[in-house]
DNA sequence: ATAAAATACTTTGTATTGCAAGGTACTGAA
DNA sequence: TTCAGTACCTTGCAATACAAAGTATTTTAT
């Protein structure tokens, strides 16, 4: 209940809808993903998101394909499925609600 | 992983930022504050809302107060500590930065 | 060749927390 | 005095973020 977890408590959600964004991009491995997550100062580590795309791709939004890399071991490259863009407009639509929610209750105070 | 709980989802964390916004305006009791969230479009039970305040208060950023009801039972009207307005201080640029975050990733693509 | 380092993916255990469901207690009206 | 209404609380479950440790593959250094 420290401010050390505030952004921790947060974000829970968030990181979805995140992950979702940067895969609409392009393809991308976890270690990429991780990395343009911290780019935009999201702090994300391997623990929760490799459980995290599992769980996205058995749920058919995600789907992977192993691509060697010249620097060490194959990668499984992540991208969206129809399933998934769809999915992702509804996070789109659900962020929206959140934000016009916030904003409600700030404008009422 | 379906659309029904992808606003719940969501707003893990956030429903406690909002339980502060709209006690920062006036204290507030229970069924007033699921009151003020439904009209706010957050759909939250008792179930959770009563722990929630009962970890705010055991952490000390929320405080209550028995008042009696002409039509009921007494009411715990809770009210923010000088620590809770610290804390919301953090909620609100942990809120903030959350924002910029998704604003990068929408941008970047 | 072989060991060490680097990279990538996975798993396990723990803590948190949202929620459904059910329970307790007080008040006032039929 | 029973019942409906209101308010608060608790229990059990599921989801998930994270730390930490583990497995496997590839590259680099010796």
């Amino acid at each position: 209940m420290k401010s050390d977890n505030v952004q921790s408590q947060m974000r829970k959600g968030v990181l979805e809808y995140c992950t979702f964004l940067i895969l609409s991009k392009r393809p991308a491995y976890a270690t990429d993903i991780i990395q343009q997550l911290q780019d935009a100062r999201l702090i994300v580590v391997e623990g929760t998101l490799y459980p995290l795309l599992t769980r996205l791709k058995n749920g058919g939004l995600l789907e992977y394909e192993w691509i060697e890399s010249t620097q060490g071991p194959p990668r499984k490259y992540y991208a969206l499925t129809g399933e998934g863009r769809e999915f992702l407009k509804e996070l789109e639509s659900a962020w929206g609600e959140i934000n016009d929610t916030i904003n409600h209750l700030k404008i009422n105070n």
